[in-house]
DNA sequence: GAGGTGACTGCGA
DNA sequence: CTCGCAGCCACCT
């Protein structure tokens, strides 16, 4: 049910997130003002499981690009196979060209078009 | 109402 | 260079 709750607008973003590209936890706090309050977004993700619709969270990465979260997927490999599966390369659990594959939503947003 | 938690980040040594 | 600590704020019990 959507909810006025920080979390929906962490879901918003991450459903926003295109195929093929990752963003990072700061990112998108940042994206809703709330750069130092990175924690809120991955605790917001933890929850993903209860949104609906479910939340790409396999797209969403640390700073350094390094799965953090794959261990709260139902398999710890999933994350990475959906990444390879949206044609990213992924390496040591984090991924690989991360830096060519980060999609900043403020930036992207912003290209849209408001 | 109050306390604890947490899939992060940045800075200091 | 790597390792450790403190801050941050909303949701849940």
């Amino acid at each position: 049910m959507e909810r006025d709750t920080f979390f929906d607008k962490v879901y918003a973003v991450a459903r926003k997130i295109p195929a093929g590209r990752v963003t990072s936890y700061g990112a998108i706090a940042q994206y809703l003002g709330m750069k130092g309050s990175s924690r809120m977004v991955g605790y917001a993700m933890n929850a993903c499981g209860t949104a609906y619709p479910p939340v790409p969270a396999h797209r969403v990465v640390n700073r350094n690009g390094m799965l953090s979260g794959k261990h709260h997927f139902p398999t710890e490999n999933l994350m990475q196979q959906m990444l390879e599966s949206e044609g990213l390369c992924v390496e040591d659990d984090k991924v690989a060209d991360f830096r060519r594959a980060f999609w900043d939503p403020s930036l992207e947003m912003e290209a849209l078009e408001e």
